[in-house]
DNA sequence: GTTAACTCTTACAGCACTGTAAGATATAGC
DNA sequence: GCTATATCTTACAGTGCTGTAAGAGTTAAC
């Protein structure tokens, strides 16, 4: 099984051609889902059958799409070292690295619809939060009288409804983070007062 | 400006259906947002052509399956009595109606789809959650510091969360209102220990 | 029972998109 | 400067959809 590489050389220009594209579908996929392989290649200033070059069919562009979005998230994720220290600071260090990737890839904010076939890689980021919330429920901080998997969901829908709120003009970017940390630490750690 | 109507008979079996096509188009679209009139006409029992028999084009025929389940969803609202007694309380009367409209339409939970235009109909619907905490707000059961417009959303966003879970079969049907009510409750309520 | 309304079958025009292809032109790499 | 690589232009086949249309058959309403 050696790698039995043909001298093919890999062009420059490809390269950046390659890394627009993936780009410019990242951005117009996040204002419209259906957008079609010719708006894509068009914000990415080249023509449509260079994308074909690239990439055989639109689903396996979609596929690079999300796959490159996954990849730095989970990378930005563990950078946040999820397992040290307080859960709760823990949550607020993957609340920060979140809010930088959404905004490098907006295309994550839709993540739920069709073709985007997240299922297969949002699976690892939930895994993540998952076991943070699990460590702060295990430890005190967080509280047990919520399901762990529910407290997951309610983390992502608040995060992502922060981001439809900023896209809305309703929500300055500069207030977001706040109100997502304030609201999700109240539902997380519990107050006592309910139930 | 006297309604003169000639004489057009309408007979039952169209008005069975218009219903059953709204019906099923609430059902098909809430699993495909793209799904094709022919998909929603084979799932209401009748052909393509009976479809545009009644609505002109697929978009009215959209048109008249949002405005349908926004109407009864403000009557359901109505009928909770918002403006009277505890705020908290009212909230939770606004979650069991607004879980028992989602049951009937499904459709609702992806109302932030293309062609979906719900914008103008959503509006109501915010207007009348923006008032209610307003209201807990100003009575001082709600917590002033983070933004109405803010605790509506996340209001919204939790709510549809929960279905999704539901959807995904990680939260069991019967447990749904009630992780609902303690999460939104300890948002909106606020609890002091948090900043 | 008659009639008008409704539905079904079949058919077609038009459009937008995906994917493929060939030849011409430009460009990076050595 | 030469060459393989990459891109652009133009073109075409295939598909699935929307919307329109006509005629035959069916059913509710009076």
């Amino acid at each position: 099984m050696s790698e039995l590489v043909p001298p093919r050389r890999r062009r420059a220009d490809a390269e950046r051609s390659v890394a627009a594209i993936v780009d410019a579908a990242s951005r117009v996929l996040a204002e419209q889902a259906e957008a079609s392989v010719e708006a894509i290649a068009a914000a990415a200033g080249v023509t449509r059958q260079t994308v074909y070059a690239h990439f055989r069919t639109r689903e396996e562009l979609l596929a690079a799409v999300v796959g490159r979005a996954t990849a730095e998230a989970l990378a930005a994720m563990d950078a946040a070292e999820l397992d040290t220290g307080p859960a709760a600071d823990a949550l607020v260090r993957l609340l920060e690295a979140s809010w930088r990737t959404f905004e490098r890839y907006p295309v994550l904010l839709r993540a739920d619809q069709p073709g985007l076939s997240t299922e297969d890689d949002h699976g690892p980021v939930r895994a993540r939060l998952l076991r943070l919330v699990r460590r702060g429920q295990e430890a005190g901080e967080f509280d047990r009288a919520l399901p762990a998997d529910w407290l997951v969901a309610t983390t992502i829908a608040v995060g992502h409804a922060a981001g439809a709120e900023v896209a809305a003009g309703r929500l300055p970017v500069g207030e977001a983070l706040g109100v997502v940390r304030v609201s999700l630490l109240r539902v997380l750690t519990g107050d006592g007062r309910v139930q």
